[in-house]
RNA sequence: GGAGAGGUGGGUGAGUGGCUUAAACCACAGUCCUGCUAAGACUGCGUACGCAAGUACCGAGGGUUCAAAUCCCUCCCUCUCCGCCA
């Protein structure tokens, strides 16, 4: 959410926002409700100071006096009755508006329609050359016995995965190490709940626009996170953090659950896309003026763990129509997948700056005393299954064994590889 | 799931219809006084919108009333005891 006031006196940069991030809305009709919410206000408070001026004058009155005044109170109730009501409606069409402006980018970001004109930064590690005819993650999978994807989908369904034996053990050592990585650069590692309330996907800014993407569970109203910022974001809603609190800087743990409804038949084979997956999520809240710093962080902190798991990367600027609605700038981390020979988003890096703490409340006290609204920032620390494609391809030998890189064997009881 | 208690400003907490549209204390900030790791005096001190007057906010939403933190209804949450349970 953006400040109404900046919406007023920046029109122009908010106008061409929504046009770049390909935003469905209109910003007069904004505007035009803007002045109707004022309008309306300014009459309603001059009436509910009438209403309680006379209130007040009532006991002090003279017994022959109360009467009229009595009468008078009524007619200013009814009067109020019609017009609060229409006060109401109007300020909650103007939050509907608000809550669907998106975020102003950054100029540094590169104008585009979506991810085709994201902008690759620079690339990371050695894409390996095997001297055997390497296998895909299914066929690494189904060969070891790590998996069995028939049998989980009569359980569960389709983009399901199950993982066995060493697999097994492999994804939690990879989200323990990633975990402990983190607390290693000082973020608090956080065991978070997937089970979230709907508000809490509209103060993260996924809703509006992003409902059908999200498992509901009716019978207690609640939700299935896609990702650990939303319950993280939430978690200060509403306070107002002294100084001496901040930065809040998180690496948390959480299932993640994605209905994924707008990608029917797009990689449905194996471990890329699935609808409940496992994820070290960083998130951040700082002052504003440490923002570019804390992404510079966060960005460090996914390509260090990648770089301990040993896997080539490449890190991309995403496009002004690739970016989502709050988001002020936003780098990806995509790691080699060697059967597709290209790279796939393993992780994302958003920094946001005050519209997610505007529409979740989340605000601190600075130097001055002066309230405002903090910085948030999030990225992935890793997710799984997804990383474990790009795991499993990269380091996969000629039997079919998978080495373990060094930093991940005490995670892994010392094995220096599994499976073959 | 059953029974009960409760949700008030940064904290404690008063307040069962109008002299409280939130007392008091603590904490915090400023000024003054005091020769010294202390004590005291005075003032200020929630958030949002508004140039201001003012308006709204006492878990959330409705209702009754000239007037609601206070009465009524629905919901949410917390705590205690019992039951069930990984």
């Amino acid at each position: 959410m953006l400040d109404l006031k900046y919406i007023r006196e920046h029109t122009e940069a908010v106008r061409k926002a929504i046009v770049s991030k390909r935003v469905q809305l209109d910003l007069d009709a904004l505007l035009a409700q803007d002045r109707t919410v004022t309008e309306l206000r300014t009459r309603v408070e001059a009436l509910q100071a009438e209403r309680n001026a006379n209130a007040k004058a009532v006991p002090k009155a003279a017994k022959e006096e109360k009467g009229a005044l009595i009468e008078k109170g009524k007619a200013l109730s009814e009067e109020l009755k019609g017009l609060e009501p229409s006060l109401r409606a109007a300020e909650e069409v103007l939050r509907d508006f608000l809550l669907r402006v998106p975020n102003v980018p950054l100029p540094s970001v590169p104008e585009g329609a979506d991810d085709s004109d994201n902008v690759e930064l620079r690339r990371e590690g050695t894409i390996p050359a095997f001297d055997f005819s390497p296998l895909d993650q299914v066929e690494l999978l189904e060969k070891n016995g790590w998996a069995d994807f028939e049998r989980v989908a009569r359980v569960s369904g389709s983009r399901s995965y199950l993982l066995k034996g060493d697999a097994a053990l492999l994804e939690q050592a990879i989200l323990f190490f990633a975990m402990t990585y983190l607390a290693g650069k000082n973020l608090t590692p956080l065991s978070t709940t997937a089970l979230i309330r709907p508000e809490t996907l509209v103060n993260s800014g996924h809703f509006p626009g992003d409902e059908e993407s999200v498992y509901y569970l009716p019978a207690d109203d609640l939700m299935l996170a896609g990702t650990a910022e939303v319950p993280i974001n939430s978690l200060y809603a509403g306070e107002i953090l002294p100084l001496e609190q901040l930065p809040l800087a998180f690496a948390g743990l959480s299932a993640a659950f994605r209905r994924e409804a707008g990608s029917a038949g797009r990689d449905v084979r194996g471990l890329i896309r699935v609808h409940e997956f496992r994820k070290v999520e960083q998130y951040v809240m700082c002052e504003p003026q440490d923002g570019m710093q804390w992404f510079d962080t966060l960005l460090a902190n996914a390509e260090g763990i990648l770089r301990a798991l040993e896997l080539p990367y490449r890190v991309v600027q995403n496009s002004t129509g690739d970016m989502g609605a709050g988001k002020l700038l936003m780098y990806d981390i995509e790691t080699w997948v060697p059967s597709e020979g290209m790279y796939r988003e393993t992780h994302s890096c958003s920094y946001l700056g005050d519209w997610q703490a505007r529409r979740t409340g989340l605000r601190y006290r600075d130097a001055d005393g002066k309230v405002q609204f903090v910085h948030t920032l999030n990225n992935t620390g890793i997710a799984s299954p997804r990383i474990l494609v790009p795991f499993l391809e990269n380091h996969q030998q000629a039997d079919g064994s998978v080495r373990i890189p060094a930093a991940l064997q005490p995670f892994m009881g010392g094995k220096t590889s599994i499976g073959g």
